[in-house]
RNA sequence: CGCGGGGUGGAGCAGUCUGGUAGCUCGUCGGGCUCAUAACCCGAAGGUCACAGGUUCAAAUCCUGUCCCCGCAACCA
């Protein structure tokens, strides 16, 4: 039985129209799980959105339409922006769906039972005229955030999670798995967060309705986390723990950007804990994007439009350079020019180029077809080598989540693969009829290792690689058999590759 | 003493946790090659690793202090 391999992105609120945020958390976990199903892997990989909350009511109605037309609506956004970013997700869930519903009031019930819910009371700062509630955080001069006007201080019945008892419990098991949130230095955040110490968690509320009534008293409804972080486990058919659940829980890695990062590595593994069920293996927070050098943001209606960014560029080239850019962990900066920069030298210059000039080769030299490979020189056994500890390097970054490093890996042999060319000089060989045999070698080396190349990148950039194993005589997916130097077979019929990504002349805005 | 991030050859970055010849990509300059998308390969120039002290046989890396830059209403990955 193939092993289990469980990913998620976090859902994305409906609030939001989709941008390079949402594009990027998706696409990494994209990549994850499209490499993992490479080697071998049984994967679920999750995405969705989070439908319920105030925000949606209140949009819902200032746009005329139910709380449900308008996640409908933005819902469908997500989606065709996943589809034209071939993002291959197993699942997608909605909050509002009747499976997720249920297993929301489920754990609740359940976290009840065990005694860590109990009905208090939470007090926050209210804008009469906005009919707003606001956390003292987000006032500003004790005014409303939204209208400016003075807010006061009520007082709202409500449930609280004893997340308190879990502290310690939290911590133990925070020290124990080093894995558990990465990158480190997110680790230490949490670490000393946890240390000052938690507090009971409010997790309803009765102030609006657009959520899951809490069970046995529906005055109130579930509040943001504990029905959105549950998504991960409804999505599994909890609370019926067999099947799916069974199978993939607890969830290998969740993704997440950096600002959701206490939710997923302090509230969730406690709602887990008092749920009895096991907490998440890792949590990763990866980091932010200005655009230009500057902060994303709408006032400065410098969002990024992935579907503009597609339809310009190619969803291949917008994958590439979203996760070779900035090492996944750290912030980044997104431009035209860099984007532009990174086509032409890495996937036209070296990728494109190279299987260009090679397949090229092969036909003028053998009308395009592959020969059998003769005596291998020194030079092609290290070529042969680089191209096989490649696959090693790269699974090793992947563990990491280290896609910037595993893309530098294979990177490596396309360089290795230009230079293999310069230094045996096919043209050369070619001249010299004797040498007719040394030249097949050569291209069959040239052309394998590049076989296997596009098969990892297969992770990475779907169509390009589908393209690539095209012309290099592949029919099948790539797969884990193709992974091992020998595979390509003399007599294939291999003719002279299109250039994959053309150079972009034009300068950056 | 608000919080966080950062200051490394022209640009953008890695390296700092676990001290030990300063590395990568792009750009520039010179050379090579001619199979290829004026692409590819080789070589060179260019950095007192913000500054000042300290620890050490040895510091970009550890310690102390200083200066400077960026972000910090909400939404949001």
């Amino acid at each position: 039985m193939k092993p289990a391999f469980y990913v998620t992105t976090p859902i994305y609120y409906v609030n939001d129209v989709p941008h390079i945020g949402h594009a990027y958390t998706t696409l990494a976990a994209d990549v994850l799980a499209r490499y993992k199903r490479l080697m071998g892997f049984d994967v679920f990989f999750l995405t969705g959105t989070d439908e319920h909350g105030q925000k949606v009511e209140k949009a819902a109605t200032a746009a005329g339409e139910t709380p449900l037309e308008l996640a409908d609506r933005v819902m469908k956004r997500f989606q065709s922006l996943w589809e034209k970013l071939e993002i291959s997700n197993t699942d997608f869930i909605r909050t509002t769906q009747e499976r997720h519903k249920k297993g929301v009031a489920a754990m609740f019930e359940r976290v009840v039972e065990k005694g860590d819910i109990y009905l208090g009371e939470y007090e926050d700062w209210y804008c009469t005229p906005c009919e707003t509630f606001w956390t003292e955080t987000q006032l500003i001069d004790f005014k409303c955030p939204d209208c400016n006007r003075p807010t006061e201080k009520l007082k709202e019945e409500s449930y609280f999670f004893r997340m308190s008892k879990y502290q310690e419990q939290l911590l133990a098991h925070i020290e124990a798995n080093p894995e558990f949130i990465q990158p480190k230095s997110r680790r230490n955040e949490i670490i000393s967060f946890v240390k000052e110490g938690l507090r009971d968690l409010s997790i309803s509320r009765t102030t609006f309705q657009w959520g899951i009534p809490v069970p046995g008293n529906d005055k109130h409804v579930v509040y943001v986390w504990f029905d959105a972080l549950t998504n991960y486990i409804t999505a599994l058919g909890y609370p019926n723990e067999s099947g799916d659940f069974a199978k993939y829980w607890p969830v290998d890695v969740h993704l997440i950007g950096k600002d959701i990062l206490r939710f997923h590595t302090v509230y969730w593994p406690t709602f887990l804990m008092a749920a009895g069920l096991p907490v998440p293996k890792k949590v990763f927070a990866h980091g932010w994007w200005t655009i230009e050098g500057q902060k994303m943001s709408k006032s400065l209606q410098n969002v990024v439009e992935p579907n503009m960014l597609i339809e310009k560029y190619g969803v291949d080239a917008v994958r590439y350079f979203l996760l070779r850019e900035v090492p996944f962990g750290l912030d980044g900066d997104f431009s035209h020019g860099a984007l532009i920069a990174r086509i032409n030298s890495d996937l036209a210059n070296d990728l494109g180029n190279l299987l260009n000039r090679s397949t090229a080769m092969l036909g003028k030299y053998f009308g395009g077809v592959l020969q059998q490979p003769g005596e291998e020189t020194e030079l092609d056994a290290a070529y042969r080598q680089k191209t096989v500890e490649m696959i090693q390097q790269v699974d090793r970054h992947f563990d990491d989540l280290a896609f910037s490093k595993a893309l530098q890996s294979i990177w490596e042999v396309i360089s290795a693969g230009n230079k293999y060319i310069d230094e045996v000089a096919p043209w050369t060989l070619a001249k010299d009829p004797e040498q007719k045999g040394r030249l097949g070698t050569v291209m069959y080396y040239m052309l394998e290792s590049q076989r296997i190349v596009y098969t990892l990148l297969s992770a990475f950039m779907p169509r390009t690689a589908e393209k690539g194993l095209g012309y290099l005589g592949q029919s099948e997916p790539a797969n884990r058999e193709g992974l091992a130097w020998g595979v390509l077979q003399p007599g294939t019929a291999i003719k002279k590759a299109e250039p994959l990504f053309p150079r972009i002349e034009e300068k950056a805005e």
